[in-house]
DNA sequence: TTGATTATTCATACGACGTAAGTATAGGGT
DNA sequence: ACCCTATACTTACGTCGTATGAATAATCAA
């Protein structure tokens, strides 16, 4: 696991390949642990060997968030609705943040404008264009969506360690005399569980903009 | 700034008052600049002494996400709407969200299931019943809204070190040639700002939620 | 082939971190 | 007046990010 090699000797690392040892190393021990000297170990090299690749820990750490974006797939359709344009958005960047959700801390703390994301976001604005939205409603649209995805999976219990169990004890523990329409609410859940709910959201919302088309 | 006391000698701490340092500290400094060593300094103390009144940083962590919930100021007006209450409720949420941006990463990475937050959760639940939501569903409507209101601060720029002005760099330096309908949008900025793109989204969120009221 | 140059990795070291363990003392209860 | 305990401090250990510089493999010029 760690690096046995003398000095000199090429490790054939790559940006990606260390990427990829993050994701890997943060997937399976959560942000806290990714260390220098634990990516290394991770990657079969010393810690200082990875500042070949990135400047400091905070520019790994944005080449992180930017190698899961990039992982994203977007699949658009042609001559779609604009409904199912912001469907297909939002359900694929809840898809790609919720499958690191150990990097929500890392995500939110940059700012997220990249090429790849203007390209989607003009993208967008054409098809919504085209149903008849303002172009500035049509960016607003867009942003609110997005806003929302990102909180549904930042508060999402498996962006928490052990929030799952956390959330699950203290909810199913509600006093039904002190709280009975919370204690309702959970007696009768959803069969497809989170999933509806984001769905459901998500067409409210569409329901909401539709008032926009001038 | 630092000690100067003899062992033993009381320090006129509460926990109370680490927990306003600490915030003190996060909001000038940032949350990365939190240290047990720096918020004894703050406090007029040894870090270890911090110790009496907190397990560890992360009970430390945990006291302070609470402490910055526990000074938001729910004002709820009788006979009011769903949608006054539910306005009410995402501005009082952003607002204490907002007021402590460099805390959103401590925020989202802990269960928000509190005391607090299921008393709020019960009467947000009476006020959508007596408007004819299925409890199920006036739930469903709370947690999306509060997701909205999450991801909305946690993307802010005022969230990210340096945010504003480097989203304001990125998105001014946008190729109109590339960009047309970004650029487009940018051009036409909204009067009031941020602020008002909240409302918008929120009110657009009720009237699609306006649907499922039986 | 050989020698110099360059690219890459590793070793060492420093200050800051969280915190375990132990020590000293002030202030309150008897 | 005494002791007890709550409170605060000191020291120390392992880990962190990373500056600096040494060592060597890879590459290229002759």
């Amino acid at each position: 696991m760690t690096a046995n090699r003398t000095r000199g000797q090429k490790a054939g690392l790559t940006r990606e390949a260390v990427l990829e040892g993050a994701v890997r190393l943060v997937d399976r021990d959560g942000l806290a642990k990714l260390s220098m000297r634990r990516l290394g170990a991770e990657v079969g090299v010393e810690a200082m060997t990875l500042y070949n690749y990135f400047a400091n820990k905070e520019a790994l750490l944005d080449g992180l968030v930017e190698h899961v974006f990039s992982l994203a797939t977007l699949s658009l359709e042609e001559d779609a609705s604009w409904q199912a344009w912001l469907r297909g958005y939002a359900r694929s960047l809840r898809a790609t943040l919720l499958a690191h959700p150990s990097l929500m801390p890392a995500v939110i703390t940059r700012p997220a404008v990249t090429p790849q994301s203007l390209r989607v976001m003009e993208y967008g604005l054409r098809e919504l264009r085209k149903a008849g939205f303002p172009t500035r409603t049509a960016m607003d649209l867009v942003y609110s969506l997005t806003e929302f995805v990102v909180g549904h999976v930042a508060t999402s219990p498996t962006t928490v360690p052990d929030g799952a169990a956390a959330k699950e004890e203290r909810l199913t523990g509600v006093d039904p005399q002190e709280f009975p329409l919370i204690a309702e609410a959970i007696g009768t859940p959803r069969p497809q569980g989170e999933d509806a709910r984001f769905d459901v959201a998500l067409e409210a919302m569409f329901r909401g903009f539709a008032d926009f088309i001038r």
